[in-house]
DNA sequence: AACTATTTATAAGA
DNA sequence: TTCTTATAAATAGTT
């Protein structure tokens, strides 16, 4: 659409490749704020530019990126999980690659059999072995960088709320104080119920 | 576009406005995929169905929306890293502990040679070259969960203070509510802003 | 940044 | 669902 067809390919000149990528960029947020109030869903729009400059778009519902990002974490990791229960039903344990270990436990102890006394497993033994802890260990990692955004997220959540709240009180004292002036007939009682949203307890990483 | 213009909100027909997801998510993608060729920039869409189903986008190029939004974290992190330590700017390097290399793109460099080219490296130099990379893998680790630690800390400060402000706030609404009870009919006019919940925005990782 | 000639997307209908 | 088509919207090149 515009003067002349394009072909679907990296535009040369560099000032219209930037002036495309301005129209365009803003076209595609456009088509993604229709799709999510027209259709109800939540969407994250993530652009890194080639000189690695960050662009991002997401719909008011979340209004977080970071939040959409760390439930697409979630789904991915618990897809994963299902996978890895589907490949062998009788695996109960932690994944897939970790063919000898039921448990965490179990890899854990039998790491510390072998630090503790020189056994007489193979290299290939020990290059299983490797590779069960290796992938324990990117498990763990993930599951923990994935913990701490959510974290994150609930805290900047909480933020908000108080932020708003705080924001009230201030309109609510302002309104009082001019009662208080002009002695007229308008009066707040509102403070006892004001919706104090619930803010208190903070699990710190569980779940 | 269409036979008529469409009012932009949810479309309540379940049945049409299941045919419009589809339609404009398809169109979605293929914006973001010409933006993406055209522009020469990498693009993740994530979008999340009112049920919680999951359609993902992604340019080509990456061809992994886990990459591209780890990517965004990292970038996140790294300005909530500028922000954090405005101050000392005399640490210019990247790391203490890692001997031989200077900076990270020198430790890359070397790696992709080796990987490359098949070196006349000895099993002594690349067992070097391992214990080095896992030094700045270990280092890296370990500064982005200091970093992680160090932004909560902050947040749960703002919580405080604000969880505080807004306690000072609700005193002094009692306070002027008390010099107020003298007069005659008792109103609320303070409910009206705590109904509007007003969903800012809440940039992840900016402040 | 505005303006159009065109192309493209898509809402409704088949 | 898929296709068709009238119409709305996006945008390439221009000013």
């Amino acid at each position: 659409m515009g003067r002349r067809k394009l072909e679907m390919k990296r535009i040369e000149d560099k000032s219209s490749r930037q002036v495309t990528f301005s129209k365009r960029r803003s076209g595609l947020n456009k088509k993604a704020r229709q799709l999510s109030v027209l259709c109800d869903v939540d969407i994250a729009v993530v652009v890194f530019s080639s000189r690695g400059k960050l662009y991002e778009f997401c719909s008011g519902r979340t209004d977080s990126v970071g939040l959409i990002l760390s439930r697409y974490q979630k789904h991915c990791l618990q897809a994963e999980e299902r996978t890895a229960r589907e490949g062998d039903s009788n695996d109960t344990g932690f994944h897939n690659e970790c063919s000898r270990f039921q448990t965490c436990e179990e890899l854990l102890q039998s790491v510390k059999r072998l630090v503790e006394e020189p056994s007489d497993l193979s290299v290939t033994d020990m290059t299983q072995l490797e590779e069960d802890i290796s992938a324990a260990l990117m498990h763990t990692r993930s599951r923990k960088t994935q913990l701490m955004m959510e974290y994150i997220s609930t805290l900047h959540e909480k933020e908000r709320k108080l932020t708003e709240e705080t924001e009230e009180m201030k309109q609510q004292v302002i309104a009082a104080k001019q009662n208080d002036d002009g002695g007229g007939g308008v009066f707040d009682l509102a403070t006892n119920h004001t919706n104090s949203p619930q803010l208190l307890t903070l699990p710190l990483f569980k779940d």
